[in-house]
DNA sequence: TCATATTATCTCGCTGAGCGAGGTAATATG
DNA sequence: CATATTACCTCGCTCAGCGAGATAATATGA
């Protein structure tokens, strides 16, 4: 179907889409403090461990300060956070020895396991659905996940 | 983690989905945030601004109570969100005529089109992205997506 | 080499978002 | 009609995150 000249209801069904993913990022966001909360964190607290491992994951060496801009914080705001969470034994500070400034981070393997505890299910379940579909459905959920980003962040993935 | 049957080839692809929903999340987060500080107003009233409006388009009463659970927050903090809100003018107060004990709550248009400002550049991005989907494409992100919120929130949209 | 700028992080003091406890209307229940 | 419940609000407090500024490590230029 899909007359491409923009009536009212066809543009619904693209923004019915948008609505959607916000709504999917409010969820997550709910989720996240929940797990927060069950640990005796922030929000933000785990908004970082997920930077952190996605870091670990791409390769990229993390640090405080790449971290803090990463969450919107500020210098002070990231150095309590990495104290809150050095304190609770889910990250470890390390010197760079190639530039002493800059402080390394590494996220504890307890941490992760938490993670997956509670996380665990979700993400499963979500992948359980990804595998009901086609070479082509799923090619067009990684597509329209990787645009998004980039209308989100300015800056496309890899 | 090793999730059921599959090979470690496939569950990567589907896992990756699932960590770029994450970061979308996130990103989506910031911009939030970006927003709020612009408009003097803190990540948490957008989000609640964001359920006030899904509401409305629902068709779904919105009251402060209401609210205060969608976003995790108990009496005393979703009453100061209000507070705040109704400062800016941002949203009203109305007394339910049915039932006086519940605070009915209105957006104000000129928040709406604040946030179209803000968000609508990103937000035609994504439709003018997805209107490169066809039929079938599109119905497979549509359909990723509730599941995903299903998945997050232990029940389905509508 | 040594002064100077820049970068990365930390410390200090403060503001205010959100919590727990408890209060006050309005509505339900026996 | 007393009592419970619901929906919201007030009060006092804690601590996340901010701005300002300090410190230490690295670049830059004369």
């Amino acid at each position: 179907m899909s007359t491409a000249g923009g009536s009212p209801a066809d543009g619904g069904a693209e923004l019915e889409t948008v609505h959607l993913l916000r709504r999917v990022t409010i969820e997550f966001g709910l989720r996240q403090a929940e797990f927060a909360a069950l640990h005796g964190m922030h929000p933000t607290d785990v908004r970082a461990l997920i930077c952190l491992l996605d870091a670990a994951r791409a390769g990229t060496p993390a640090t405080a300060g790449r971290l803090g801009a990463q969450l919107g914080l500020n210098s002070a705001g990231t150095t309590a956070l990495i104290d809150r969470l050095e304190r609770l034994g889910h990250v470890t500070r390390s010197r760079d020895e190639r530039d002493r400034r800059q402080v390394l981070l590494t996220v504890d393997a307890r941490a992760v396991e938490l993670g997956q505890e509670f996380f665990g299910p979700t993400l499963a379940g979500m992948v359980e659905l990804l595998r009901t579909f086609d070479d082509r459905e799923a090619a067009a959920v990684r597509r329209f996940l990787r645009g998004a980003y980039a209308a989100l962040a300015g800056a496309s993935l890899e």
